[in-house]
DNA sequence: CCAAAAGTGTTAAAGTTACACCCATGT
DNA sequence: ACATGGGTGTAACTTTAACACTTTTGG
């Protein structure tokens, strides 16, 4: 992590971020894994993206890096939920031993301030971050994770089910440029782990504005071809 | 403030309090007044309750540490809202004077954890935090204060009315053991910044269990009396 | 008896939930 | 022709919003 040296890193405020997607099937969380530097250490070598703040670097400007980095888009969706500085986050030694070793600073309570962000998985999605490879799981199967880290994507899922009821068109920031009804609702249905009723579920979204049908069909099924829709984000109002 | 001397403080992070109450009239928050240590600082000389996390000290125990030490009372309601991390934020070079004075550190940017805490009102709420005398304003009538705390109260009183939606049972947590159908409309009425419909509002929040009639009812007063009601936090569920 | 606030019910509109059948396509 | 998922409407119920008159009390 040759770019994290010599620059003015606050050792004590970090900042994570949560990078959810949807690849058509599933939905996916962003995770960056251990850099070979350091392959004695066999567990939690899987984290979620983030790093110490920078001196004088806001918040919302640090996640708006790191993510726009990995996304390989300008401006993400994305926002701040959560603070966490339990002084047992960093109890693990190998945790603590990985990020010393990447900063070559003495590390000790690290407060991270953690972001949620929805973006479209596309091959713009930058494979490294600070030289660790990033990989995309599925939230159904989260390896065990460095620091508190899983208890982080936990919170972020919570999250994320919140924002699909009150700002089901935050959700539409990972669906491709053109997507179906079946894809639409079953991101939802990941989201909000139940099964939603499909003709209930149209009604919904399709009566609003910033859903727009296409005159494109799915081809190469074996069975009544699906219409395509797209999302219109300057129809959202207010 | 000598209670803060040789203890181990991380001059990176802080813990801030939004305390709201209601005193029967007025949406009110406390607020720390400047000791007299630094006279010649004239302005911002008012700031929210808060301090520097201690090395190894979680955020929620510092923030229950600081209300609770307030309120005179042991678990009063708070939650996290928001991270406040802007450089700009200890701009100022008088708060910051203030703080290095009060705290024998130099401080540079601080990245402060904000609490919204829900209190009742009484005369257990202690006239001190720090050695800074303490004080009741109402929400109407805040002052300029140091750093960046009237945004933070700002986004207190966002979340504070978000709260009221979907959680109305934790507006209670502000009145005291009795009270009429009257305190808590004008209460929500402020929290909420618009007129509630009297029938409506009784019919909604009567019907729920924790909201108990008393066989008790104002009296001295030059109208039909009003009948007073109690909370009873245990019958909240979930 | 007057002034002031307390207390109380109905209706309309909007939103939410449950539920079943025919259609288009590929094999 | 069959298997697969696509697409569509209605009725019951729940929730929310609007709205006015009678009661009680003190002065």
């Amino acid at each position: 992590m040759d770019n994290l040296k010599g620059l003015n890193f606050d050792p004590h405020v970090s900042v994570d971020c949560v990078v959810l997607g949807y690849d058509g099937q599933q939905l996916k969380v962003l995770l960056a894994t251990k850099s070979d530097e350091a392959p004695e250490l066999e567990y939690n070598n899987v984290k979620l993206p983030g790093r110490l703040l920078r001196v004088n670097e806001d918040l919302d400007e640090a996640a708006n890096n790191i993510v726009s980095q990995l996304a390989g888009a300008r401006h993400p969706y994305m926002h701040q939920f959560r603070a966490f500085g339990s002084p047992n986050r960093t109890a693990n030694p190998k945790d603590v031993l990985w990020l010393e070793n990447a900063t070559k600073q003495k590390i000790g309570r690290i407060v991270t301030i953690a972001y949620l962000s929805l973006i479209r998985i596309t091959n713009r999605t930058k494979s490294a971050f600070n030289d660790s490879p990033v990989e995309w799981f599925p939230v159904s199967e989260i390896p065990q994770l460095a620091f508190d880290h899983n208890e982080i994507i936990d919170a972020a899922l919570r999250e994320v089910q919140r924002l699909s009821q009150m700002r089901p068109q935050l959700v539409f920031e990972m669906l491709p440029p053109r997507f179906t009804a079946l894809q639409m609702r079953h991101l939802f249905e990941q989201i909000q782990r139940r099964e939603l009723d499909a003709r209930n579920f149209a009604k919904l979204v399709l009566s609003k504005p910033w859903i727009v049908p296409l005159d494109e069909w799915e081809t190469g099924v074996s069975h009544r071809s699906a219409r395509y829709y797209k999302f219109q984000a300057n129809k959202v109002k207010k």
